[in-house]
DNA sequence: GCGATTTAGTTGAACACTCAACCAGTGCCG
DNA sequence: CGGCACTGGTTGAGTGTTCAACTAAATCGC
C-alpha cells in the first residue's frame, strides 16, 4: 500500500512477453507430440520418466511430487490414472505406514520407452536445435537462478 | 526410423530440467497470486490486458486468440467465461457476418486495474529481480529465438 | 505416555483445456 | 451464377488441474 508500482519497462515487457510466448508456445507444442505420439500428457510422461531413473523404478508418491513439481493432490490423480492404464501400481511403504510407493511396472517402462525417442528429438528439435552453444548455457543458468530464487 | 536417437548430453539435459522446474514453477507462482488477488487465472488477465491495449478496448476473437497464443476454442471458453463475469462482452462484427468482437467493458477495465499492479509485482519480484540486466537480455534474446523457430 | 500439531496422501467439486465435430458465412474458380 | 473449399467461431464430451476438506499415521512438547 502507498508504495509506488514499479511498472516494466519497454524492454522487460518486451522480454516477459518473450519468453511467455516461447515457453507455452514450447511446452504446448511437446505436450501435443507426446499426446499424439503416447497418448499421455508431458507432466505424465515426466512421472514415468522419474520413476524409470529412480533405485528399483520406485519412489514414494511425495518424493515424486517434489521432482516432477506437482502438487500432492495433482499427483494422487495422475497417480489414479496411470495405475489404471497400468503403467505404474502403489504400494503399501513398509516403514511409514501413511506412505505409498509408486512403482513403474513393465507396460509402463515399455511405453516409455516407446516415448522417449520421439520426445527427445523434439526437444532438441525445438529448442536446442534453435540455439548457440552459448545460448543454451545462458539459458542454464537463468533457469537455475531462477529455480533458486523461486524455491529458496 | 532406422536414425539413432540423437540423445541429450548431460549439460542438455541439466539444461532441459532447469527450464521446466523454472518456467513450471515461475507460472504456477503467478497464476496462483493472480487467482488469489484478482479471482482469475493468468490466461484471463492475459486476454483482458490484450483488449485494454487494443483501440477501443475491442480485438476480434481470432485476433484475440493468435495474440494470446490460444487456440479457439480456448478463446470461446474464456471469453463465455468472462463474459459471464460482465468483463469483456461480444458484438457482431458489421463487415463480416462470421466474425465476434471481444470488448473490455468498464467493470472488466477496473477489474484490471485493480490487478495490475500486483501482478507486475510479481513478475519484476519472481523474474526480474533474480537476474542481471545482461541475463535479462540473454532471456529477451533466447526468447525470440525460440518464438521464431518455433512459429515459422 | 498423551494431547496437539504436523505430515502423507486421497477425494470430490468446480474450473480450465483439448480435440473433434459442427454451423454459418466468405471467397474462389469454373 | 453455382458449387466447393476455407475461415471464424462455437459446442460438448472427455480429460487434467486446483482448492479445500478430510482420514490416518507420525512426531513434538511436556
Amino acid at each position: 500500500m502507498g508504495v509506488m508500482t514499479r511498472w516494466l519497462d519497454p524492454d522487460e515487457q518486451r522480454t516477459w512477453r518473450a519468453f511467455l510466448t516461447a515457453s507455452r508456445a514450447l511446452m504446448d507444442t511437446l505436450d501435443r507430440e507426446l499426446q499424439r505420439d503416447a497418448g499421455m500428457p508431458h507432466a505424465y510422461y515426466e512421472i514415468l520418466v522419474r520413476l524409470s531413473e529412480a533405485p528399483r523404478r520406485q519412489l514414494r508418491m511425495s518424493e515424486l511430487a517434489d521432482l516432477t513439481g506437482s502438487s500432492r493432490s495433482r499427483l494422487s490423480h495422475a497417480a489414479a490414472r496411470l495405475e489404471s492404464a497400468g503403467w505404474i501400481r502403489r504400494e503399501d511403504c513398509p516403514t511409514d505406514r501413511r506412505g505409498q510407493i509408486a512403482v513403474l511396472t513393465d507396460d509402463g517402462f515399455a511405453v516409455l520407452a516407446a516415448a522417449a525417442p520421439g520426445h527427445v528429438e523434439g526437444v532438441r528439435h525445438h529448442l536446442f536445435d534453435a540455439l548457440s552453444p552459448a545460448q543454451v548455457d545462458q539459458l542454464r543458468r537463468i533457469s537455475e537462478t531462477l529455480v533458486a530464487h523461486l524455491t529458496g
